[in-house]
DNA sequence: GGGAAACGGTGCAATATTGAACAGAAAACG
DNA sequence: CGTTTTCTGTTCAATATTGCACCGTTTCCC
């Protein structure tokens, strides 16, 4: 019954068995991985640090799509029909990224079956998660969007640990990831404070348990 | 030099290898297909018809994630860890739709290795789709939403086929998709009628080219 | 240390969007 | 064929959102 069997996309057991097709490299804050535009030939995997995902428009508007932390990865786009990169990836902080070929991959993928179920698990996750940040923009009010924003960032429903505090995100980038204006983010930031959502003087903490309870109702 | 083949997902030829793993089926119009919470144990394909996929929030509100058209997948999210249907899939007009069991997709992925990279390449251009739409959301106002959406409903984008009117979809179902409320669909729609965007007395047709030349506008 | 750059709080007028209502036209259905 | 449902055009007041501006504070870098 290999269906039964956990499904979950192991980063460990994936960059051993990619061994010496990969290299990993420091990466300075705000330093580029890649840019929208160039060729995508290869995927990336945060080993330390955080990276920021972000498309800039034609009309100068600039939104991020994803922040990933350690363990994440990104860049699977190389993997389809020879393309560009939609987005660009920068580190937000010292941050250790591997960088896997995308030929290393596709042979693994021809080798070892169980790796090609793991990874395609892998890939539907991504776009179930996907479908939830457009579901949450077609459904949701923007106050909304950033209850959410900032439950996901402080790692709710990430396994077991709702994570202490973790990233930096200014008011810029929370209103790029959740579409609206810095502005309008700095108004709700403040209401969520006096509502007792989140604490922040300095560092944000945010109230899960409460905050996951406002976003519901 | 495997990464240089075609990378086109190609529905005959992933359907002769299920062969007899699925079932094929007539739907009528507004049929269900399979609903949102049930338990995903199979893919489908549009054989004739359309599908709609949709999406019922807690508070009542409804959006449309994808319409479906000959030759489009859907359903993959069984193939990730065992979950439920996030969507509800409805025919919307008489419609045949092959079931393929997950079980049989997940023994092909095993025994062929270049069906499995093809898998990847589909599973890879879906989620480019569905961050282009999350971008649109992002960045775009809702009038040019719902531009970009005839845009793609008349098949702009879709190979070499600019369709010429196909789907006949309702003012209320766009609101739905571009994330707005029906009275500004119609207020749009007028509006591209009168700048020559679009006709329609009954049947819709889009004027692609000059449409396409107004979204990027 | 000190200047420059980024960040956060705030106000405000111009727009965009919602949500609900009503009526006529078209389409579906028994 | 009539009736019931769905679809469309339209209105309108209440809200939500934008885009900008200004200013004090913090952070970063030389």
């Amino acid at each position: 019954m290999p269906s039964q069997r956990a499904l979950t996309f192991n980063p460990g057991t994936f960059l051993k068995k990619i061994g010496k097709c990969s290299t990993s490299r420091g990466y300075r804050n705000k330093e580029l991985i890649f840019a929208q535009g160039e060729a995508a030939d290869a995927m990336f995997y945060v080993e330390a640090g955080n990276v920021k995902l972000t498309v800039l428009s034609k009309h100068g508007k600039k939104a991020v799509i994803a922040i990933f932390r350690q363990g994440d990865f990104f860049g699977e786009g190389c993997l389809g029909a020879p393309s560009l990169r939609m987005s660009t990836a920068t580190a937000v902080r010292p941050s250790t990224i591997v960088r896997v070929e995308k030929i290393a991959i596709i042979s693994i993928i021809h080798d070892d079956p169980l790796f090609a179920r793991l990874f395609i698990a892998h890939l539907i996750s991504r776009v179930t998660r996907t479908e939830e940040d457009l579901l949450d923009q077609l459904l949701n009010s923007s106050e909304k969007r950033l209850a959410r924003t900032l439950l996901l960032l402080a790692g709710f429903g990430t396994q077991s640990k709702p994570h202490p505090a973790a990233l930096k995100v200014s008011q810029g980038t929370l209103a790029e990831m959740v579409g609206t204006t810095r502005s309008r983010v700095s108004f709700f930031m403040n209401r969520f404070r006096k509502m007792g959502l989140i604490d922040y003087n300095g560092s944000l903490h945010v109230h899960w348990a409460v905050l996951n309870f406002f976003l519901h109702k």
